[in-house]
DNA sequence: ATGGATCCACTTTTT
DNA sequence: GTGGATCCAT
C-alpha cells in the first residue's frame, strides 16, 4: 500500500489515535471501536513516517491471537512481511529478554518455562518437603498467594509483614522462598518468573535498561485494562526511555483481575505519564442501537469507570431489542436456544455467526446436550488445549529430558510411564542420592546403576535401559533432526505401544495427537525452539471446520463477535458469580458485570439473554433468582418474553433501596404455572414441620425457616434450601 | 508396585 | 455428576 491510504480509512477519532505518535498516549477504546485497526495502523505509521525501524518498536498484547493478528495486518499495510519485530505476548517477550540475560538473576539461558501442572507438583514437593498438612492448607491456595505476589512484582525479600499472608500459619513467604530455590536450581521459571525476573534485571542493571531504553523507540500496549502490577512495571521502566508509550483499552472490559490484573493501571495513566494525550474510540461498527444502548445501560451501574458513550457508528444500525427470556428449568432454557438457533439458520444465518456464551464451563452442557439432539453442530472453543492433554505433556516431558537432562519433573513425569516396575522405592533412593549428591534426578539415576541402590533386578533392566535410551535419543538430535528423534523416542521407549495396547475409546484419538505433536515439530528448527513455542504459545489448533455454532465462555468471548449471541444463565449465583462477589465485594460485582457488558457487545445483530429457575449444579436441582443485571437492562430497549413478560414489575423498586444486595428483585416466577406471586410479609407462611410440595424434588418437610427461605428435607431430592414461593402447602 | 475403591472438590478465567 | 487424588488390598 502506498502513500497515507491507510490513513484515510480511519475516522477522525482514529486518525487522532494514530498520528498523536510521540508521547505517552492513552487510547480509550469501546467495544466495537476499531481498537486493532488503530493499534496496526499506528504501528505501520510509525515505520511509514520513518520514526522507527521495525525492531525499535515493542508491541505487548496478551495473547498469541493478538499478537499473530497485529503481525499479519502490519505486513499487509507495509505490503512486506514484517521482520526482526518485537512483537509478542508479554510473557513471550519477558522470555526473549531474560534469555539474553538469565545469568543476572541465577539462571542460565537455556532455563525451562514450568507449566501451570509443572508448578503445583513442584509446590507440593517443597510443602511435603517443610511438612505442611496439605490437608488443611491445600496446595493451590498457596499456588494463588505465590501468583499474587508475582504479579505485584515481589520477590520473596520483598514480601514485608504488611504483604504478608495468614496461609500456614505465617510460613507462606518461607514456602515462597523454598519454592523460589527449587526453581532456580531446577534452571526452570514460571510465568509469573518470566515478568518478575525481568523487571528485577531491569532494576538492578542500568546499563541493560538504558540498552533497551535505546532500543525501544515506540512502545505499543493491547488490552491495558489487563495488565497486572509487574507488567506495568516493565513497561514503565522500558517507557523511562522516550516516553513514546501508546495504551490501548477499554477500562469496561476489564474481566481479569482475579489473575492479578489491576484496573487502577489504566485509571492512573494520566498520573503516570504526565502530559499524555487521551483519545476515546465511541463510534462502534459493530452492533445496532438497540444492543449498545442495552449495554450501555448496563454498564452505566457501574462507579469509577473512565467513562465513555458508544455511539452506533453504521447507517443501518436500527434493529431488533434485546430478548430477555424467561425459562422453567435449563433444560428448557437450551431447548428454547436450540429452536431459536435453527429458526435462525432456516433464515439464512451461517451457524459460525452464532454463539453461546456462559459464565462458566459448566453451563455449556445443557446446550451441548440439546445441539446434538437436535443435530446442529458446534464447537466448544477453549477447551481442554491441545498441549495440554496428558498423552502430548507426556512425550513433551520425554522431550525436555532430551533437551535438558536437569528437568527432574519432566524426568519424574516420564520414569515410570509406561510402567517400568519404578515404584515409590525406586524413586526414594533415586532423590536420596540426588538430594546428597546435588546433582539432577536423571543423574542420580544413573549413579542408582552404578551403586547398585535399587535392588529390583527387573527395575534396574527398566531403568537401564532408558537411561541407554536417552543417551541413544540424544545422539540422533545433531545427526537426523528432532522430529526423527521424536518419532525413535516414542516408538522405542514404548510410550506409543501403550496406547496401542490402551482399549479405551479415547486411545486413537490420543495416538492421532502424538502423530500431530511430531508433525508440528518439523516448523520449528531445533528442539528447543519447539519447547519454547510450546511452553508460551498454548493454543487450540483445531481449525474452524465447517459450520458451527460456537460455545463458550464469556471471558473467552472478549475480542470475538458474532451476528446472533445467546446470552444463557444470568440468575444470582450463577451469573454474577456468587463466588466473584462473595470474594471481590462491590469489585467484584462490578467486574460482573463488565462481563455481562462484554457479552452484550459481542452481537451485532440478535442478542438473546435467558435464565431459568430452576438449574442443576452439582448434580441437583437448585431454584435460581433472576439476575439483578436483567433489572438494569434499560427497559426501552428489551422484549420481554416467556414469564417475566407478564410480570408486573414495580419498576420504582428496582434501583431505590441501600447497597447493591437490596436492588433484589422482589417477586419471583411460580413454579410452573407462569404466574407472578407476590413475595409474602416478612416472615415465611410456612412452620417448621410442614410437610410441602416442590414442582421438581416432590414432597417433603420443613426443617427451618428463615425469612422466605425454607431449608426443606425432601423424601427423594435430599436436603435443600429454597424460596417458599416455590414451594405449596401438601 | 499396581489397580480398584472411595472420597472430595469442583465450576470462573490464561500466559 | 464427574474426574482427580488418595487409600487400601492384592
Amino acid at each position: 500500500m502506498s502513500g497515507a491510504d491507510y490513513l484515510v480509512r480511519l475516522n477522525p477519532e482514529q486518525r487522532a489515535a494514530v498520528e498523536a505518535v510521540d508521547g505517552p498516549l492513552l487510547v480509550l477504546a469501546g467495544a466495537g471501536t476499531g481498537k486493532t485497526r488503530v493499534l496496526t495502523t499506528r504501528f505501520a505509521h510509525i515505520l511509514l513516517q520513518g520514526k522507527a525501524y521495525p525492531s525499535q518498536v515493542l508491541a505487548v498484547t496478551f495473547t498469541n491471537k493478538a499478537a499473530r493478528e497485529m503481525r499479519e495486518r502490519v505486513s499487509a499495510i507495509l505490503g512486506q512481511p514484517a521482520e526482526g519485530l518485537w512483537l509478542g505476548t508479554f510473557h513471550a517477550l519477558a522470555a526473549r529478554m531474560l534469555r539474553r540475560h538469565a545469568e543476572q538473576v541465577g539462571l542460565s539461558s537455556n532455563f525451562t518455562i514450568l507449566d501451570a501442572d509443572d508448578q503445583m507438583r513442584l509446590l507440593k514437593q517443597v510443602m511435603d518437603a517443610a511438612r505442611i498438612d496439605t490437608k488443611r492448607w491445600p496446595a493451590n491456595g498457596l499456588m494463588a498467594v505465590i501468583q499474587r505476589w508475582k504479579d505485584r512484582g515481589l520477590e520473596p525479600t520483598a514480601v514485608t509483614p504488611a504483604e504478608d499472608s495468614d496461609y500456614a500459619g505465617g510460613r507462606a513467604t518461607e514456602l515462597y522462598v523454598a519454592y523460589q530455590d527449587r526453581l532456580k536450581a531446577l534452571n526452570a521459571a514460571d510465568f509469573g518468573d518470566l515478568l518478575l525476573h525481568v523487571v528485577t534485571l531491569l532494576r538492578n542493571n542500568a546499563d541493560i535498561l538504558a540498552d533497551y531504553h535505546r532500543r525501544f523507540r515506540y512502545i505499543l500496549v493491547d488490552e491495558y485494562q489487563d495488565t497486572n502490577l509487574v507488567q506495568y512495571y516493565w513497561l514503565r521502566l522500558l517507557a523511562q526511555g522516550h516516553r513514546n508509550i501508546c495504551c490501548v483499552g477499554d477500562d469496561d472490559q476489564s474481566i481479569y483481575s482475579w489473575r492479578g490484573a489491576e484496573i487502577e493501571n489504566i485509571l492512573r495513566f494520566e498520573k503516570d505519564f504526565p502530559g499524555a494525550t487521551i483519545v476515546r474510540l465511541e463510534s462502534n461498527y459493530r452492533s445496532t442501537k438497540p444492543i449498545l444502548a442495552a449495554a450501555s445501560g448496563l454498564i452505566a451501574h457501574n462507579a469509577g469507570r473512565l467513562g465513555k458513550t458508544l455511539r452506533a457508528g453504521r447507517n443501518d444500525a436500527d434493529g431488533d431489542k434485546v430478548r430477555v427470556v424467561s425459562m422453567w428449568d435449563s433444560v428448557e432454557e437450551a431447548r428454547m436456544v436450540g429452536e431459536r438457533i435453527e429458526a435462525a439458520r432456516r433464515a439464512g444465518t451461517s451457524l459460525s455467526e452464532i454463539a453461546i456464551l456462559v459464565r462458566a464451563g459448566f453451563l455449556n452442557r445443557s446446550f451441548e446436550e440439546r445441539l446434538i439432539a437436535i443435530g446442529v453442530p458446534y464447537r466448544i472453543v477453549g477447551g481442554a488445549r491441545f498441549y495440554e492433554r496428558a498423552e502430548i505433556r507426556d512425550a513433551m516431558a520425554y522431550f525436555r529430558v532430551v533437551a535438558q537432562p536437569a528437568d527432574d519433573l519432566a524426568f519424574e513425569r516420564i520414569v515410570n510411564l509406561p510402567k517400568r516396575g519404578l515404584g515409590d522405592t525406586a524413586m526414594a533412593s533415586m532423590h536420596a542420592i540426588a538430594r546428597a549428591e546435588s546433582i539432577p534426578l536423571a543423574l542420580a539415576a544413573a549413579r542408582a546403576l552404578e551403586t547398585g541402590a535399587i535392588k529390583n533386578a527387573r527395575a534396574r533392566a527398566a531403568l537401564s535401559e532408558l537411561m541407554q535410551g536417552f543417551d541413544r535419543w540424544r545422539a540422533i538430535l545433531p545427526v537426523q533432526g528432532h522430529v526423527v528423534m521424536a518419532q525413535t523416542l516414542l516408538d522405542e521407549s514404548g510410550y506409543t505401544a501403550m496406547w496401542q495396547q490402551d482399549k479405551s475409546p479415547e486411545a486413537p484419538g490420543r495416538l492421532e495427537n502424538l502423530k500431530e505433536l511430531v508433525s508440528a515439530m518439523a516448523d520449528y528448527e531445533s528442539l528447543a525452539a519447539f519447547l519454547e513455542h510450546v511452553a508460551l504459545v498454548m493454543e487450540n489448533d483445531e481449525a474452524a471446520e465447517g459450520e458451527r455454532v460456537s460455545l463458550m465462555t464469556l471471558h473467552g468471548a472478549k475480542g470475538l463477535e458474532f451476528d446472533m449471541v445467546f446470552l444463557p444463565g444470568w440468575e444470582e449465583g450463577v451469573f454474577p458469580s456468587r463466588r466473584s462477589v462473595d470474594e471481590g465485594g462491590d469489585k467484584g460485582l462490578e467486574e460482573e458485570r463488565r462481563l455481562a457488558y462484554v457479552g452484550i457487545t459481542r452481537a451485532r445483530r440478535v442478542a438473546v439473554i435467558s435464565h431459568a429457575a430452576n438449574r442443576m449444579v452439582y448434580g441437583n436441582w437448585q431454584s435460581q433468582l433472576p439476575s439483578r443485571f436483567l433489572d438494569e437492562l434499560p427497559a426501552e430497549q428489551v422484549q420481554r418474553e416467556g414469564a417475566a413478560q407478564r410480570e408486573a414489575r414495580p419498576q420504582a423498586s428496582v434501583f431505590a433501596g441501600g447497597g447493591l444486595f437490596a436492588q433484589r428483585p422482589r417477586r419471583m416466577i411460580e413454579a410452573g404455572a407462569w404466574e407472578v406471586k407476590e413475595r409474602p410479609a416478612a416472615s415465611s407462611v410456612f412452620v417448621v414441620g410442614e410437610r410441602v410440595f416442590h414442582q421438581k424434588f416432590g414432597y417433603g418437610r420443613v426443617l427451618a425457616v428463615e425469612e422466605d427461605r425454607l431449608d426443606i428435607a425432601f423424601e427423594k431430592a435430599g436436603e435443600k434450601r429454597l424460596l417458599d414461593r416455590f414451594v405449596e402447602k401438601s
